[in-house]
DNA sequence: CCGCCTAGAGAACGTACGTTCTCAAGGCGC
DNA sequence: GCGCCTTGAGAACGTACGTTCTCTAGGCGG
């Protein structure tokens, strides 16, 4: 089998075992079977378990970054780009296989033994925090905002893990609603008490 | 060495290394060693590590209940009792050994695995919803203000946990002010724009 | 002072895991 | 067609863990 075929194949059932049971829970024979690739492939294309689980979260990372930002790109106005982080929120608790952040379970799970995964948690949450920031900055709204939304989203993905529903995505929505309208300027034209802007679900 | 005394130490050993490093990385060797129980009595006072895993989230939820309760009991009016939540959060996110919402941690661990665990964090964060929503009503607000600032605090617990600083609190209480200003019924002679009743930090 | 019961220390046991090694089969160059 | 190199299957190895067992020491009632 090709170098790069392994790597996907393995890649792709780590990935989804670590996050559905967990990573300390899944043993190398288990992805072995799961991958169907021989354990003497594997260590040939990952030095360790521990270099998988890295793989996997920076793999996670771009999946996610590329999924919202394909989601705020669809939104047309500064106000529904901000929004529209809750509503690929929203789809995501619906997946049944959803069961929280990965990396908040991953760093839950191996934050304070493995720096590198305390680090890769970190510069994920960081870079939606810059992310958050900048479509903040974009739409003219006090610089504030940014950690109150980004704030949201981190709740609304714990709260619907442990809920096992997915109804807090709408909560984080119309709370980020109302923190929007009030740090919008009225200067540019915006009125927050305007229905058709309100386009709560 | 009495059952009591047995109990006590485990429990208290057992919660302090289960948050801070895992619960599947420590194991009941290291237990007994930070207890200062031998394995004998540990196993004759808890059936298994199962059973220890458990009454430690138990006695965990009571900790987390007697501390909010306490910090809004002191609050006078209904906003400042909503907005004690996040001073709480605010100390227990200053304390150096916070590393996030222990439910989370151990949800995100074994919390598919582990029925049990899964249904104890539940219970917590379900109960904690209640709670705010008790609260909510106690000041008269719209009803959905409860989640909204139930999962600001989920975030501001995950946030703070993962940066490693504990300025998510403050964020969540700008929030959670705007929030309850949006959700507080003009008709209670309640003026948000009062700039008396807008104590952010 | 003697026997009994309990508790502590730690060895022992079974299992599981991460990683490496063995061995046989198969593809490919010559 | 033959030898070599790589690959896959799985055994093997070392370690760690949860749990139980052994043995010894000591306290306490009689």
């Amino acid at each position: 089998m090709v170098d790069e075929q392994v790597r996907e194949r393995v890649l792709e059932a780590a990935d989804r075992l670590y996050y559905t049971r967990g990573i300390q829970s899944v043993g190398m024979d288990e992805l072995r079977l799961a991958s169907g690739v021989s354990l003497k492939s594997l260590y040939r294309t990952f030095p360790s378990k521990a270099a998988i689980v890295l793989e996997v979260l920076d793999r996670r990372h771009a999946l996610w970054t590329d999924g919202v930002t394909e989601r705020v790109a669809a939104a047309t106005t500064p106000r529904d780009k901000l929004l529209a982080i809750y509503d690929y929120l929203a789809d995501w608790f619906l997946d049944d296989t959803f069961r929280g952040c990965g990396f908040i379970n991953a760093f839950a799970e191996l934050g304070s033994i493995s720096p590198e995964v305390a680090r890769r948690a970190r510069e994920h949450k960081a870079g939606f925090q810059e992310y958050v920031a900048r479509l903040v900055a974009g739409a003219g709204a006090d610089a504030s905002l940014a950690p109150q939304l980004s704030i949201l989203a981190e709740g609304a993905q714990t709260t619907a893990a442990i809920a096992g529903t997915g109804e807090a995505a709408g909560h984080a929505r119309r709370a980020a609603g109302i923190l929007i309208d009030a740090a919008m300027p009225a200067a540019l034209g915006w009125n927050p008490r305007d229905e058709r802007h309100n386009n709560a679900r």
